[in-house]
DNA sequence: TTTAAATCGGACAAATATGTCCTAATAACT
DNA sequence: AGTTATTAGGACATATTTGTCCGATTTAAA
């Protein structure tokens, strides 16, 4: 007999939502760079993501101008090529995920607070500060660089 | 008028569920240092989380051997002394989240894989880590130091 | 031995995140 | 002007996580 226990959740840095939206931030910018609009079937295609999800999350993106987007025939989504190396991850997580990275307790109290911390505020705020600090820092060409060498993958 | 635009989601380290498991523990711990074994009832009340939920939580603790419990009347859960500063972070998330801490891709790959890297593997691996190392290197006797003191705290 | 206080664990319910479908709007081409 | 390819966005559907309820079991005390 096999019982089965069902794992409550995986701890994870990004929401779905991001990760999609990095892949496809990360595919539209180097189709970009060889001045190639691309149309959202054929990001979620290339980044392996559900088409109609995608959609919404490009919409956030466009909202945002992190990615322009273009209706109608021969439309897609773009960034101009002088942005690319501009736009930081952290713009990307913010316009999907808000800003949760910045205010959010480790233990799930309502607000992270240095005045009343939490038994793991202090090693908590210092690998925040770090993963903060990576997505300021990463910028959307960086990571089309290995892409482009063929040296990373947007999926698998 | 208003609009309201839904937040997709937080981007968040621990589930609540680990959390809950977190504070739950620690404040177990803090009170077997005195010698006092407490009950769901207490616990959920010092931590301020949902009584039956936490209880699903301290039974994946207790299967864990990360805590003990007792049934019955006067009955609850407890540490043994000489285990909380042996108990480390880890097993507790390790207990209630599963391995995906270990295994998962930043980008939602299938798995983290240094031979087929996602474009952000690298400096999502250092951080990883880092948090790994973390709570690896935390016990529960350290996250009772502080509340006993009086500068950390489970509520607010 | 009865009662009361507690954990255990299964089934259920609600909330949130993820994913789908459809219609409208837009723009290029014929 | 009509057709086709495309994004925009609302409404809906599904999956997962979070949270509740209740009966069974256990233990100590009356
Ligand atoms: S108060 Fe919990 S992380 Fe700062
Ligand atoms: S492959 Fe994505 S984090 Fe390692």
């Amino acid at each position: 007999m096999t019982i089965f226990v069902t794992n409550l959740q995986a701890t994870k840095m990004f929401s779905k939502a991001c990760e999609y939206g990095i892949r496809a931030a990360t595919y539209i910018a180097s189709q970009s760079r060889a001045s190639r609009r691309v149309s959202l079937k054929e990001i979620a295609n290339e980044i392996d993501s559900p088409v109609a999800f995608t959609a919404k999350i490009l919409q956030r993106l466009s909202r945002h101008q992190i990615v322009s987007s273009v209706k109608g025939a021969f439309g897609g989504f773009e960034i101009e090529h002088e942005r690319i190396p501009l736009i930081k991850l952290s713009q990307i997580v913010y316009a999907i995920d808000g800003d949760s990275v910045y205010v959010g307790c480790g233990l799930g109290l309502k607000k992270c607070n240095a005045l009343k911390p939490c038994p793991v505020h202090d090693k908590f705020v210092e690998i925040r500060n770090e993963l903060k600090h990576m997505l300021d820092s990463t910028s959307l060409f960086e990571l089309t660089e290995g892409l482009e060498a063929g040296i990373t993958y947007l999926k698998r």
